[in-house]
DNA sequence: GTATATCCTATAATTTTACTAGGAATATGC
DNA sequence: GCATATTCCTAGTAAAATTATAGGATATAC
């Protein structure tokens, strides 16, 4: 599995949110309800969105979160490479450059390399927009 | 992490194999020592892809393991679907047809479909002969 | 000043991953 | 035929990651 559900989750409330007035704030509440995920969980992902300032939040009553930009600007691959810490289909990729001992001769590094680069370019190349927009959910072009 | 150390490892292990005569048993005490894999997680590797009848196993004195086929007719794809038993991105595309409740109006599952066909069709395009030879590891043309 | 919220820190349950152990069965070659 | 080399089989375990949950401190609107 490449996405867990923390980063499916952050989708979603992104998403969420996305259908909401640009200044709106929007109560945890609200949100967790909407998109069906516990209250204490869907805490501490919107947490980690408002640290990486994907999202503002506001305390206090009539608080709530809400997008700091355009959904457009949002694409999914910002959005899961930081919930999930890393999107390469295999570990040796997460460091850079590779300290494999045997990255040198290693027959599948460069496939690995070319998988991750696919997946990259198009998980950056989809946005909030796009998935809300019926009709390019997400298609790419070849 | 799309693919775990089971998956790589018998790539490799596959690789291994791909490199000795096409008749030959290679014992698993080479493969594991070759590829630095213990022995015993290996033995667990290989007893899987047996099975799966991508090797053939012979026991006893000069025993050990040989491909069933050609280099050229194992895809990366396969065997690690097999190890991994799913390549899918996530979960929820791993039941066809899908049985989440809310996959009528998901607004990210034909974002993910087309993820994991852009994985898939990658991953089964490339073969054990493509790994093995140096000007073509795996690339993929657009 | 009270109700409504986010923020913060800690921890617990569950699942997956990665690996180990021990011995039974089988074939080879002398 | 017997010693040796090897696969095959079943079970178990340790560590890490994932998926949460709990409780309270802090801020803001009205």
């Amino acid at each position: 599995m490449l996405v867990s559900t923390r980063g499916r989750y952050a989708l979603r409330i992104i998403l969420e949110l996305s259908t909401h007035e640009k200044d709106e704030f929007v109560p945890l509440l609200e949100l967790s309800q909407k998109q069906d995920i516990s209250m204490k969980y869907a805490e501490a992902i919107v947490a980690f969105l408002v640290k990486a300032k994907l999202l503002e939040g506001k305390r206090g009553k009539s608080g709530g979160y809400r997008l700091l930009r355009k959904p457009s600007e949002y694409s999914v691959g910002e959005i899961l490479r930081l919930t999930e810490d890393s999107l390469a289909p295999v570990t040796c990729l997460n460091d850079n450059p590779n300290k494999c001992p045997k990255a040198e001769n290693c027959k599948t590094l460069r496939m690995w390399e070319n998988l991750n680069t696919l997946i990259q370019n198009y998980l950056f190349s989809v946005t909030i927009d796009d998935l809300n927009s019926p009709e390019k959910k997400g298609d790419y072009i070849i």
